[in-house]
RNA sequence: CGGGGCGUGGCUCAGCCUGGUAGAGCGCACGGUUCGGGACCGUGAGGUCGGAGGUUCGAAUCCUCUCGCCCCGACCA
């Protein structure tokens, strides 16, 4: 393409809109332009790079014996109510009526339009597996589209489904799937961290979430770094060291403790009790079955509470702390003087029922010091076992870097942020069963077809890509997915033999099999080299005053670094570095 | 849905507090000088100040309502 001609809208400085890096960079570099909240339209630019990713997307699916659909995204409300789904999802679904008034809705995935194709067509054992996928719009309604492509109301969604007779096929294609998984992003140039995740909504058994390593992402991740252990922080665990605790009293001491409030005030002096060697008592009103009830979450001073980890433990579809007057009301202090110690009684005396939730890593303390609910005191020589009605235990605890790794012995933990760029489930018979997808086995008996479900965003693709791969001068495409695989820059487009040259060079290398962008604007050579640098393009050609010597500059984006090439060896040279991986 | 911020030429912003009829830089068009890391000079085009209502002799500016966008949280297969 000739840039002269080209639609390629650079912006020179940063939109107002934009925080995140690669949503400034998407926009400077001309690659989308935003039409609404979440809802974006891809430019030129950005329409090759994404046709780059769904090729590659194409290529591994099509590897593992995929079949490319193309299915509607405008679907009838009544498979979704057939799979329960219509009214299992709120206002995420964009939703509509037609004119006869019928119910439908736009499709934020495909597992019902694909399992009433299933149920239809397929009815033998023999038929199976099936690997079926689609390159689709999707479309949802978040309650918060963010971060430029991060997180759309529409967006482009690789999805694949597998149709598998018995749970050890679904096994297999599930492996398959990730095998594929990890060379689609390795091919895409995007570093990855393969997590157990929980299924949610989704049903089904097993799941895991594909995610990629930026300071954008919305997730914590705690990956070991010697084996392969990688879990959401609100999954992880670690190994924490044992403590011996000194036999303390036969029955816990007050004491008291004037103006103290938190746990490091306790760990001065004059007290000095160890963070570790006190109980931390958080006030929370749980919402559970519906009902709000108050629960008290306790951990090592020195460690904090992961509420997700909480919520989930309790069976809890909301937390919240408590507030200063809830917690007074419950056990007659404030925050900085709680304690669990004969916490029920007091409950029970304002007619309260108090559910008491302990970390693991309290297990079998003993000599603990905690508040002893009396504003200004504590009480020490709390003996977990002895001293504390715990209703239950469970990991509570936010796992931080430098921990060992539950998994193996001589890992560490450590901790970054993420965003997720796919994720694979096994999901059963959830919808077979509920749709009524059968075939007939060997044996002639008619059992539900067991599916799997496999989804990778787009536009989590090139977002990840960007967030890896910039600098500050803008986007370092992977090769894989550039949108050109280099760039010829006329440094003088009114100097004659630059621009002859410059032709030449640019039919050449399109002969040779590659994209070239050939930058012939009527520009100043400072102008297009930023241009250059900010679009991304791997490699850059400068066509300028050393045509006289029959020689070219190239420019590698990524090292910065040019050297001079005879202009007879350029072509050959470039074609040997830009298609090779990665 | 809760909290915060912002809507003024294509872009980035000033003006608003203290009402007097709209500005700068970049970009764009034309002319000239430049020409290897976002040149310079001159001339010029381009804006219902998000929208509606109100106060006022007069509203970008004050008041009310409303729409949109961004950020934090909640939420999120």
């Amino acid at each position: 393409m000739r840039w002269s001609q080209y639609f390629i809208p650079t912006l020179r400085e940063d939109p107002a809109d934009a925080e995140v890096i690669s949503h400034k960079l998407l926009l400077r570099a001309g690659v989308v332009r935003q039409l609404s909240a979440g809802i974006y339209s891809y430019l030129p630019l950005g329409q090759r790079i994404a046709l780059k990713v769904m090729q590659i997307l194409r290529e591994e699916m099509n590897a593992v014996g995929g079949q490319e659909f193309y299915l509607p995204a405008l679907h009838p409300a009544e498979i979704w109510q057939e799979s329960g789904r219509w009214s299992a999802i709120g206002d995420e679904m964009f939703r509509l009526k037609d004119r006869k008034g019928m119910d439908m809705c736009l499709g934020m995935t495909h597992e019902e339009v694909f399992t009433a194709i299933a149920r239809n067509e397929l009815r033998s054992y023999k038929q199976l597996p099936q690997v079926w996928y689609q390159i689709q719009i999707k479309f949802r309604d978040e309650p918060r589209p963010k971060s430029g492509l991060m997180r759309l109301r529409t967006f482009i969604m690789k999805d694949a489904y597998t149709f598998d007779v018995d749970w050890e096929g679904l096994d297999k294609s599930f492996i398959d799937q990730r095998e594929a998984y990890k060379k689609i992003f390795a091919r895409c140039g995007v570093q990855f961290s393969i997590v157990e995740a929980s299924s949610g909504s989704m049903g089904g058994s097993e799941s895991n979430e594909f995610v990629a390593r930026t300071d954008a992402g919305e997730d914590f991740i705690a990956t070991c770094t010697s084996c392969d252990y990688a879990a959401n922080l609100e999954k992880a665990t670690s190994r924490l060291p044992k403590i011996e605790d000194e036999t303390g009293p036969d029955a816990p001491e007050e004491f008291p403790t004037p103006g103290v409030r938190t746990i490091e005030d306790l760990a001065r002096a004059p007290y000095l009790v160890a963070a570790n060697q006190q109980i931390k008592t958080l006030v929370y009103v749980a919402t559970i079955e519906g009902e709000s009830r108050p629960v008290l979450a306790l951990l090592r001073g020195d460690h904090p509470l992961h509420e997700v980890k909480f919520a989930d433990a309790i069976g809890a579809t909301a937390v919240r702390p408590a507030h200063p007057e809830e917690i007074r009301d419950l056990l007659g202090a404030s925050a900085g003087s709680l304690g669990a110690v004969n916490a029920k009684e007091n409950a029970r005396a304002t007619k309260q029922q108090l559910i008491i939730v302990a970390d693991q890593g309290l297990k079998d303390r003993r000599n603990m010091t905690t508040g002893a609910n009396k504003d200004d005191h504590h009480i020490r020589g709390v003996n977990l076992e002895r001293d504390i009605e715990v209703d239950q235990w469970a990991d509570l605890r936010t796992v931080e870097s430098g921990e060992a790794c539950p998994r193996c012995d001589s890992g560490t933990l450590e901790v970054f942020k993420a965003m997720e760029i796919g994720h694979i489930f096994k999901l059963g018979t959830k919808y077979s069963d509920s749709m009524g997808a059968h075939v007939l086995t060997a044996d002639g008996k008619s059992v539900p077809i067991v599916m799997g479900s496999y989804g990778i965003g787009v536009e989590r693709i090139i977002t990840a890509a960007i967030e890896q791969n910039h600098d500050a001068d803008g986007i370092i495409w992977p090769k894989s997915i550039t949108p050109f695989d280099v760039i010829v820059t006329i440094t003088n487009i009114k100097d004659e033999k630059l621009r002859e040259a410059g032709e030449k060079l640019y039919q050449d290398l399109q002969r040779a099999g590659l994209e070239v962008l050939l930058d012939d604007r009527d520009e100043r050579a400072g102008v297009k080299f930023k241009d250059a640098d900010l679009i991304g393009i791997p490699y850059r050609i400068t066509v300028g005053k050393k045509i006289a010597d029959e020689t070219v500059e190239l420019f590698d984006r990524r090292a910065k670094q040019s050297e001079d090439v005879k202009l007879v060896d350029i072509v050959k040279r470039v074609q040997t570095l830009a298609l090779s991986q990665p």
